[in-house]
Formats: C-alpha cells, sequence, structure tokens
DNA sequence: AACGCTAGTATACGCTTGTTTACATGTCAA
DNA sequence: TTGACATGTAAACAAGCGTATACTAGCGTT
C-alpha cells in the first residue's frame, strides 16, 4: 500500500501539484460529507499523498477548508445582472443544479457544517458576503436585507432536503414548470410590496 | 463533584426520572448543537447521570437520538386542515419560530445531523413521513410530491440560514408583512397551476 | 438483620481524531 | 561525488469518542 489509490502517474516530489491534489480531494470530500464526516486520512488517501503533508502545507484541517472555500465560485455571476430578471436567474440557476448534479461544493459543504463552531465564522461571513448582501444591494425598497434572506434560505434548503430524500422526484419534473414555479416562489421572497392577505 | 450541574433536588435512585432527565438533556443539546457535536458526556452532564447510564437505559447514542426524534412534535398540525389556508398556515407557523425562537429541536437538529451517514435513513424516513408526503397528501392536481419538496425546502433552508446568520433581522421586520411574503412563498410552492412566464 | 435486586458510579477499553516528530529519499548545486 | 535542502514517509502523540465492565450504595422483602 503505497498511498495510491486515485491518482495514475504522477511525476515525483513536486510540491505545487502534490498540494492541489490535496486541495481537490478535500474540495470534493467536503462537499461531499461535510466538514465533520471528512477526516485528513481521507483527504490525503483519495490524494494520494501523506497525511501530514495536510498540515505542512495548509496549517491544519480547517485553514484546509478555508482554503477550498475561498476557491468555490459564488453565485455572484447569477445575483449580477437586470434586477428584473433576479428571481427568474435565481430559479434557473436552482434547476441547473438539480439536473446537472453540479451543486456547488461550497454550498453541500455549508449545510453539512453548520455544527462545527470552529467553522461557524468562516460560514457565516461567506454566506453574508457571498450571498445575502450582493442579494440585498440588487433590491429597492424596505426591507432588501429581510428579502434577501428569505431568497438565500431557499437557495439553502432545497439542498438539504434534496440530499436527504434524493433529487429524482424533482429530476424527474418538468423542467420548465419547475423554473416556473420557482421563479414564482424567488418573487415572492424579493418582491417589493407583498399583497397582504 | 457530584455529577450534578444542571439539576436541582432530586429523588435519588429514580429510574424513571433519570431516564427522563437524560432524554430532555439530550433533546435539548441535539436541537443546539446537533448529532456529532453532542457528546454522550455533555448528555450525562447536563442531565446530573451518569454517562453510562444512557447505554443503560436507551442502548446507543443514536437510539437516544431515535428516540428524541420520535417524540418530538411534527407539522402535523399545522398541515392538517383546510387546503386554502394551507400557505398561510406555513407561513404563521415560520414567522411564529422565528419570534417564539421555539424552532422545533427535531428541525434544528436534522439539519445539523445530515452528515452522519448513521442518521441518514432516520431522518430520511422521518422527513418522508412526517412532512413530505402529509403535506402532498393535502394538494390536488399533479406534481403533488414535487409541490411539496418544495414547501419542505423553504421550511427547512430557513433553519440553516436563521442559525448561521442570526434571526435578529428577521425579528426586527414587520410581523404581519413577512407572514404576508412567506404566505405567497408557499402559495407559490404549493399552487396547482404556477403562471408560465 | 441479612439478603437480593436495582440505580448509580468509577474507570478502563478499543478506536479514531488532528497533529507532530523523527526519519528516509529524491534532486540539484558545488 | 558529495553535501544541503526540499519532499515525502511512518510512526507516535495526546485527546476525545462511544461503549463495556466491575463495582458501590440504597431500598424492599423476608
Amino acid at each position: 500500500m503505497t498511498g495510491l489509490s486515485d491518482v495514475g502517474e504522477r511525476p515525483p516530489r513536486d510540491r505545487a501539484a502534490t498540494r492541489r491534489r490535496l486541495l481537490d480531494a478535500a474540495r470534493r470530500l467536503f462537499a461531499e460529507h461535510g466538514y465533520d464526516h471528512v477526516t485528513v486520512r481521507m483527504i490525503a488517501a483519495a490524494a494520494g499523498a501523506n497525511v501530514a503533508l495536510i498540515n505542512r502545507y495548509f496549517g491544519s484541517k480547517s485553514a484546509l477548508f478555508a482554503e477550498v472555500l475561498a476557491g468555490e465560485p459564488t453565485v455572484r455571476a447569477v445575483i449580477d445582472g437586470d434586477a428584473a430578471g433576479l428571481p427568474r436567474r435565481l430559479a434557473e440557476h436552482v434547476v441547473r443544479q438539480i439536473h446537472t448534479g453540479a451543486e456547488s461544493p461550497v454550498l453541500r459543504a455549508l449545510d453539512r457544517s453548520v455544527g462545527s463552531v470552529e467553522l461557524k465564522p468562516l460560514l457565516r461571513e461567506r454566506m453574508e458576503n457571498a450571498m445575502v448582501r450582493p442579494l440585498a444591494a440588487r433590491l429597492t425598497g424596505p426591507d432588501a436585507r429581510v428579502r434577501a434572506l428569505l431568497a438565500a434560505s431557499v437557495l439553502m434548503g432545497g439542498g438539504t432536503l434534496r440530499r436527504l430524500l434524493g433529487l429524482d422526484d424533482l429530476r424527474s419534473a418538468d423542467r420548465e414548470l419547475l423554473t416556473a414555479r420557482l421563479t414564482a416562489v424567488f418573487e415572492a421572497c424579493l418582491t417589493e410590496a407583498p399583497s397582504l392577505r
């Protein structure tokens, strides 16, 4: 057992490459299982590297997680753009994730790692800066932050539930209908003046 | 150090009472920190009981969690009732939780415990039986299950995000307006035929 | 008063965790 | 070729985990 498992030919003794492999393995594993259920030994094995190198190259497990987090794309691209099409874009984003299974690893890691005390400030800051604040910035009218929080809730909640129950049901649903429904949901979240009832 | 911490006078050698204290402590701790971050020693300390009693009375940590789960009230009371008022009732339910802070421990435990492999079937079954299925049963028309899943997502997502970001923003929001907005959200989730756009 | 049963205790077991240490090995300049 | 340094390895570390075991102490029955 040399420690190689996933990886084929690789140039020996390449610091940068090894670091990258560790980072990639960490990203994948954190996304799938969450922070707590991934051990440094799992990461090392998946990267075909030695456990000690994680601490050598990243300092600690949580520092590695932080670097994974920092490297992940945000939903900024979806949020930016004309405010009118925002609900529709958010809906399409969710539907796309459902169908491709390419849900953002950072989101998947997020809701599986909320319990960790050491990670909470990190995750909090990330959610705030990458989702809530930019979303609120695009909204006019009162309660912009509340509405942004609502929309962010929907974005988060889908992940948790989908992973718990499986996404087969949602996948098999009519795609255009689902997008329309989600658009309505996000509109209800974000609209300036909901009709009181 | 006698092991008492939280608990005042208690009748000595009372099996039923000790069991109940352990169950209560477990419910509170699981709800606050999630399954993984609660140790049996924490539970025992909070209950003013000995660690070994957990295994004696419940068999194992996960069996204790299962019993906590089984004892928790579900959202059935909110779901049951006339179908027309369902979105409004769900919205009021969420707003009530925000304002009282009395969010269901089971929900709080849920999204903090999704990562645990041993718990997944348990949680999955719970979500399915206590939320998705009864919700879908109240809906008419096609895609009932998809719509129920959507509503359940919103219910789940709020918890995760709220805990991550704090609920002060939502608390300070106008209560009636928030309810109206959430009603619209749930209507968008549950309505039979969303307008295509 | 002595027994037996049971609630409760103290402690140890085996294992896993993140991290650190001591060492081996490959690479390159001198 | 040799020495220095960077890279990777194996093993050990201390701490924490869930669980099991051997024990003590209280209570009711006889």
